[in-house]
DNA sequence: GACTATATAGTGAGCGCTCGCTCTTATTTT
DNA sequence: AAAATAAGAGCGAGCGCTCACTATATAGTC
């Protein structure tokens, strides 16, 4: 099992790093020429709104709350979206992106089945961790998104699931697994990597670190698809 | 395992019944004196409120929106709160007050370990079931809550929890369950049960029905948490 | 049982205010 | 000097909420 250290050194998942690829997706919207000046402010822009709108809603969030607190004025603002809606699915679009990239890295995936569930779920929970604010906005704010944008959630959150479920059948068929249903217990395993999320401050009450629950996690997970009495611990 | 219909034979849980309770939470606030319009009413006013925010959320529900779907005029509204977040307060004080009566109805609650598991997730998914738009809107809007509102929330949800975590230790002092850790593993049981309302239309696409969950969550926490290729069934 | 008096329930235009957004003006950078 | 960027007052719309009012149900009187 790898550390939150390791994750992240493998992948730059910095405000700057984030800001840079939302910024070229972006171009059509963003009047700001200069891209040093522009990923400096999109990175103030989003903080804010991140912290804002986890704290009480993104649609109770004013744009007032948002240029007293970035330090932007109104006009600064909407030289960088031409809509709250399009903050809202500048958010959004970066984080289905990255998750379905970092999820998805070839070279990373192991192929031995059990390895595979395990990095699955390590995969997730550290990148929840390390964006958390930013999941947490998709999540809750899931709901508002307009059609489109709500099956980009929905398709990011079955993609998740349909590699595990990937994982479970190659595991099964190994005689690694035992398991009835790869989708539902997929579907089962999945709301264990949001909890991490959803409920962190609990998590953190605690005094979980994120290598705690991705351990417990990976227990939990692994007592209940795995063969009875395993006789080692590789099988 | 019990049937759905066999809890909602237990537990009256229609829209006027827990109108008439929170008729009776809120009499200070509520101007009407006939307990029989004030009920009809509130039913009109929650069902129609549960219906727009779980669609767009509860901020963006404005009163106006509430009063077309719901018939009833402006004036009207306010005889039955004095404030949006009253009315906001009404429903999840009604959500955290039936939760904790009906998991903590004694005379319900099995003594043995195992069965009192079993019971405990069966009984948490038919509720929610049942009660579904107010779940969602308890969990969806807490954050926006008032800080005292927020922590009974919180509470609640560590209720649910505690209850879980009881029965766990008392089926490993029995020897009927194998764990490490009680909290912990009861913090990994609570996102299943709550996933049954958070992704309900997930589910119920794949033509899922609370009992065939019911079946594969206790089925998948068992594995979880049972002992070793366990000789017969019951134990 | 018809008629009034009174209490209760319901109405909706309008209040003060804040919202998302625009646009002219000012400042900074090149 | 010109171009790029930031500023923030102002706009119409829509917000939560109030209040002077009407409609309806009930009680009391003869």
């Amino acid at each position: 099992m790898g550390t939150l250290r390791e994750f992240q050194a493998r992948h730059d998942l910095s405000m700057e790093a984030l800001c840079g690829r939302i910024l070229d997706r972006h171009q059509a919207t963003i009047r700001v020429k200069k891209p040093a000046v522009a990923v400096a402010n999109l990175g103030r822009i989003i903080e804010t709104t991140l912290d804002l709108a986890n704290r009480k809603g993104f649609h109770s969030m004013s744009l007032r709350d948002l240029t007293e607190r970035s330090g932007l004025s109104m006009g600064a603002l909407y030289t960088y979206f031409d809509s709250k809606e399009t903050l809202l699915l500048m958010i959004l679009g970066q984080v289905t992106g990255v998750a379905e990239e970092v999820l998805q890295q070839a070279a990373d995936v192991p192929a031995d089945p059990a390895e595979r569930l395990r990095w699955l779920l390590e995969t997730h929970i550290y990148l929840t961790e390390v964006m958390h604010p930013w999941f947490v906005f998709a999540f809750m704010e899931a709901k508002a998104f307009p059609k489109t944008s709500r099956d980009m959630a929905v398709a990011s959150e079955l993609l998740t699931e349909g590699l595990i479920a990937g994982a479970l059948l190659a595991g099964q068929e190994t005689g690694q697994f035992v398991l009835e249903d790869a989708t539902m217990t997929a579907a089962l395993i999945k709301p264990l990597l949001q909890d991490w999320y959803i409920k962190r401050g609990k998590h953190r009450r605690r005094g979980l670190t994120p290598e705690d629950y991705v351990r417990q996690v990976i227990k939990f997970t692994e007592r209940a698809v795995g063969r009875c009495c395993p006789l080692t611990g590789a099988g």
